[in-house]
DNA sequence: GGCTAAAGTTTACACTGTCAACATTTGAAG
DNA sequence: CTTCAAATGTTGACAGTGTAAACTTTAGCC
């Protein structure tokens, strides 16, 4: 056991996302994340500020994921297809992990003061809007508003059946029904 | 000064309420709320099983205020207006009152283990929803799965939105641009 | 080899949710 | 009217929390 410890940073990054895919975020505590990382209840304080700053990077990790998870699913051959299938892959992400979106949406973060949260955020969300370009032809001032469009249809329908906590197999089934009124757009 | 205090409960919920629209969710609790109401630090135990218990009320609150406000947008004389003004009133009223949103969704209440907020929630939603009966011919099978997508759309925009904390008062002009998708339906 | 900065520890403090034990008040039964 | 139990309030205590301050160890460089 050294002293010190060379990457205890991104250590206690990934122990606090195991403890709250496990856990849930509602009893989480730095001093527990620190005993898990068998470090002193304090030691996390010379890589993060606060608390906060060690869950934003935790948000941040999930939003990666998610990207990760988004990204297998552009085949670039359909448009429509891809963004129906990212879509998917964006609920199916939600149910599967739902304490970690619980952090990344239902937790409050101010998430505007960590740029990188912001930037991984849009990322992920980037990749399914990346689908919709192919979707207008020409017309450049539409986009962004149907983008927004898009992404609100799709995560809103994430927070509702998150919220009324249907994660039964028939979620995904549902979704791809109601997605054609995307298609029909 | 009396020693009971009559309708502690509801005074406490509206201490609550009034505590988190001007200071936030982040540092609420139980003691300062309590003290505010002038009343020792375990009396709201009497009332409230636990402080989620506490809070779950005061979300309540907040989804009967939005319901009140839906309401005076629904005027029954143009389905597809109403639709978009009732969707405009949504957006204002969490970029009114963020921090009650806040509480209403970025706050990780166990929402499933509260009826009466789940109901309230889904009367604001009903709101929203009913207008959107008038939208279809008869096909009675396709209106939940349309309701559900245009309160996931509506929804999914305001917290992104409030996400990227674009508060500025060309938020409605934008949405209102948006929400002709849902008219182009 | 010694110095400085980085990284970790120990101690301490104010604050939190909540439990148990006690006190007061109210309203109904006798 | 008295009494007594239930409802409602208080006091005191406890374990757990975030985090600041002071101290200790280690690594890397001159």
């Amino acid at each position: 056991m050294r002293y010190h410890h060379g990457n205890l940073k991104s250590n206690l990054i990934n122990c606090a996302y195991e403890w709250i895919a496990s856990n849930g975020i509602d009893n989480i505590s730095l001093r527990k994340i620190a005993e898990i990382a068998e470090v002193s209840q304090t030691a996390p304080y010379r890589h993060f500020k606060s608390k906060e700053h060690l869950l934003a990077e935790v948000a941040t990790l999930g939003f990666e994921k998610l990207s990760f998870e988004i990204d297998k699913n552009i085949t670039t051959d359909d448009a429509i297809d891809d963004l129906v299938r990212c879509s998917v892959t964006y609920i199916e992400f939600g149910l599967n992990n739902e304490h970690i979106i619980d952090l990344m949406f239902n937790y409050p973060i101010k998430k505007a003061e960590y740029p990188s949260l912001l930037e991984s955020a849009d990322t992920a969300f980037g990749l399914l809007l990346k689908r919709l370009k192919y979707l207008h032809d020409g017309k450049e001032g539409a986009a962004p508003l149907n983008s927004i469009s898009t992404h609100a249809y799709v995560h809103g329908l994430l927070t509702i059946l998150q919220m009324h906590q249907r994660i039964d197999k028939s979620t995904k089934t549902e979704f791809f029904k109601a997605s054609s009124a995307v298609k029909d757009n």
